[in-house]
DNA sequence: CTACAAATGCTCATAATATGAGCAGTTCTA
DNA sequence: TAGAACTGCTCATATTATGAGCATTTGTAG
């Protein structure tokens, strides 16, 4: 609030004019905001100079190329995942066990965040099939039938002597973890694996999701009501987390 | 250049921290500026305030929401559209006819730019029906073989009795069209109206044309030659304009 | 639970910096 | 061709940003 004026009006300038889409003249909108015209085109020969705004003719200006190079950095995922590490990262250790946070972007799962103990190909960043992991099998449940179906229309490799590949009993599963309000993973990607998910609902437009993983020992259906348990403790904090 | 150094300091902050994305912490970006971390802190909030970036946790920080709020308000044509703005006007009184700049988008014809006789129905932001306009048969001339296919599977409305609505004949008037490098419009769209199109090749990703129309009795195949003549005249200043 | 480290929020004197008026040159329009 | 609007420049003034330093909060690690 204190301090940087000339920022403070060289922002609000190029809101304006982006806003404004060169419909007014730059000076109509500099004198808009009570602007001394010589300062005003100061600061837009900055936002020009920048690419911020760019120069459509004469006295009129909009939105330039770089404003959308910026906000294609935009991730509408940041905030989440940092909201989720650190929970995610203390369940991880309380547990010792990995905690995952994921996401379904084109038919697969991407991994936002993994936590805890790294064993294991998984990575952040990573995309993998979501019909034989937790995440991913929660996920699916919350899709809409004709998104579904345009999934289950791909054949489902198996991983496992475990993975379910029948697309009828894929479906029977997915209404059970619907139902349950959790999704288990019994060895369905690694024969060393054992997975509990719950969903993180309709956070920023999409559905997310976290999970913890680790020996099939303890990661068995008889334990996943209390390990589900924990997780949607968790899943509590974090929307709280981003209000 | 001269002055306005907190803006030019705040601006580069916001690109420095948007394409970072939230890998490096803000106080290590700021300190890699030259930058006073007090200073630095200061442009922080004030971009933060104004939803340019988001805290996305302690000390780490991304581009905001309102960058792409910005962004989306970038039209791609705006500079196209005022680079051709008054050729056309120019073109327009000089032939006392209505010159145009249109774009295909969405299987339609959208009419950026129209100059000249105020009459008939088209207004610009107007979308129109391609198949039965000079621009849009321009355009479509140059789309790629499937593009063509999906148009070509709606059925094409007749506006008038010499609308073409034969995809064959479509594509044989198409083939013409690209050969000769000019589209007539000979009142397919409106009993009282032709038009000549010449394309404007490739600017910024899309194919744009330009094009003149008015009474069938000068806008007549006859004098096409004559029109097109003057179109890519035209359409040579404007892509010279835009360098 | 405790302690540590880093980020955040604040004040304040200094001088560096933005300001805006005014003029000259350019570019577009009528 | 004439006129108007945009553009680019200089310069003295004082408004304004600066950055150091300290107090507070917040998150992390042991």
């Amino acid at each position: 609030m204190s301090g940087a004026q000339s920022a403070t009006r060289a922002l609000a300038l190029l809101e304006a004019v982006t806003l404004d889409g060169g419909r007014s003249s730059a000076n109509e909108i500099v004198v808009g905001m009570g602007l001394a015209p010589a300062t005003g085109r100061r600061l837009i020969a900055l936002l020009v100079e920048r690419g911020l705004l760019m120069r459509i003719s004469r006295g009129r200006y909009a939105g330039g190329d770089r404003l959308r190079q910026l906000a294609s950095r935009v991730s509408p995922h940041a905030r989440l995942i940092e909201a989720a590490r650190p929970l995610l990262r203390r369940l991880a250790q309380a547990e010792r066990a990995t905690a995952y946070l994921g996401v379904f972007e084109g038919e697969m799962v991407t991994y936002l965040v993994k936590e805890g103990v790294q064993a294991g190909f998984t990575r952040e960043q990573n995309q993998l099939e979501a019909y034989c992991t937790g995440i991913g099998k929660m996920l699916l449940a919350h899709l809409t039938e004709t998104r579904l179906d345009a999934y289950l229309a791909a054949p489902l490799v198996p991983l496992t002597e475990r993975t379910i590949t029948d697309p009828v009993a894929m479906r029977a599963e997915l209404d059970a973890t619907r139902a349950r309000g959790y999704a288990i993973d019994n060895r369905e990607m690694a024969d060393d694996l054992g997975c509990v998910a719950v969903p993180l609902h309709k956070l920023r437009g999409s559905d997310y999701a976290v999970s913890l993983s680790g020996p099939p020992t303890r990661f068995h259906p008889e334990n996943a009501p209390e390990i589900a348990a924990k997780l949607q403790q968790a899943a509590r904090q974090i929307s709280q987390r981003l209000g």
